[in-house]
DNA sequence: CGGCATCCGTGACGATACTG
DNA sequence: CAGTATCGTCACGGATGCCG
């Protein structure tokens, strides 16, 4: 199942995997942790329930995939990326950070969602000017509520999780519009306007090098 | 066209270019080197000639490939990557790199053709032991022929292209068979009987450090 | 509500035949 | 050799309905 090659070739076996329409989407999903069905399912704006559902089976047979039951009183199902999904996360960073590259600004009919852009920069930065196991909370305001996410730095890379995190060196609250700004280039994190979009709670240098760390853009060596 | 998912995000813009089936193994077949259509085809069995020239053609619009006519008398058209599409090749890599871990061996009906693996070993390896600039011509017999390679170490990475080397340290010789073996580790490039099925020519130590690397198990850390 | 199966229209894909 | 044309099949997207 799951549309073969035949072909004695890691990229087939991984592709075999993980190759078809939406699989890599989800598990993009799943990045930042575990994830109930209709999360997914508003994070994967167009795809069928039906989809989704055989797709997260595929994971799981893979081994990628974990469901699992959340205790009582939250008793819902909840999906979530096993260790064994560590390769999987090196794609999508190399996806993400290839795709970073030729993102452009929203097309007119895009959806735009802040999880997609805080990972994409996550993956993509490198946080060699912050220390070690500094810890952010990022907020986005968007159309419908506001997106709390944890970043930690760890070992010159950002780790974004969702949710709020425990012991903030920084809290940094913007709107989506300012984060695409920031993301595509539009502005930058030390113009005067932007610094008035932009609220910081905490350690305001540290805050403003997460953000020049999320948005800026890196040149790769891209190796030939 | 090429199916879009109508999201604002890094990933999904990647896999609008790439995401489609066949379309990154195409680009796989390209990576060691200019090829023509019928090379193609037989580089990805199972594509229709439809499919192969629909993929070419997204690929070309994409700006990752070019489409050059050979001066005469080879007078053949052939395709090739651009310098664009290096973000490419580092997805690729990953791709390998991961998928190389859940090889495991041959199914009955998997094709195996000696370059898949040639370039799965080398997105995979670290050649920190080889000298920088070192170059190796790997020749693997198979069942249609002889497919020559030229492998070169520089910058710790191993550079794999289609061909013959210009100037080798040393001229490796082994079949299909053993290349397999040795991949997916049913033997060791130090075994008795290993030796006696790889021939080399030039500087043997630097040859088995090559094959070391190109073959060898790699562990990777998986990021969190 | 979470999760999955079902039906149906469309489009992508696989196989083959055919053309410059 | 380098593709285009054709056709049957299957995966996908959308809607609906079932079950805990």
């Amino acid at each position: 199942m799951s549309s073969r090659y035949a072909q004695y070739c890691p990229v087939a076996r991984a592709l075999e995997l993980v190759g078809e329409r939406w699989t890599l989407l989800v598990a993009r999903e799943l990045l930042l942790g575990p994830r109930r069905f209709a999360d997914l399912l508003s994070g994967l704006p167009g795809i069928s329930t039906a989809v989704l559902s055989g797709r997260l089976r595929q994971l799981e047979h893979a081994g990628l995939v974990a469901k699992r039951t959340l205790p009582p009183p939250a008793a819902s199902t909840v999906y979530e990326l096993t260790d064994a999904a560590g390769g999987l996360a090196t794609v999508l960073a190399a996806m993400a950070q290839w795709g970073r590259e030729l993102l452009g600004r929203p097309r007119p009919d895009d959806q735009v969602q802040s999880v997609w852009l805080v990972l994409g920069g996550a993956v993509t930065a490198t946080a060699s000017n912050l220390p070690d196991d500094s810890s952010y909370e990022l907020r986005i305001d968007g159309e419908s509520g506001q997106e709390t996410f944890h970043i930690r730095s760890h070992g010159g890379h950002l780790q974004p999780a969702h949710g709020p995190a425990p012991n903030p060196d920084a809290v940094i609250t913007m709107d989506v519009a300012t984060l695409v700004a920031l993301t595509n280039g539009d502005v930058d994190v030390h113009d005067r306007q932007t610094e008035r979009r932009v609220v910081v709670e905490g350690d305001q240098d540290r805050a403003r090098q997460l953000i020049e760390a999320l948005t800026g853009r890196q040149d790769r060596n891209s190796g030939g």
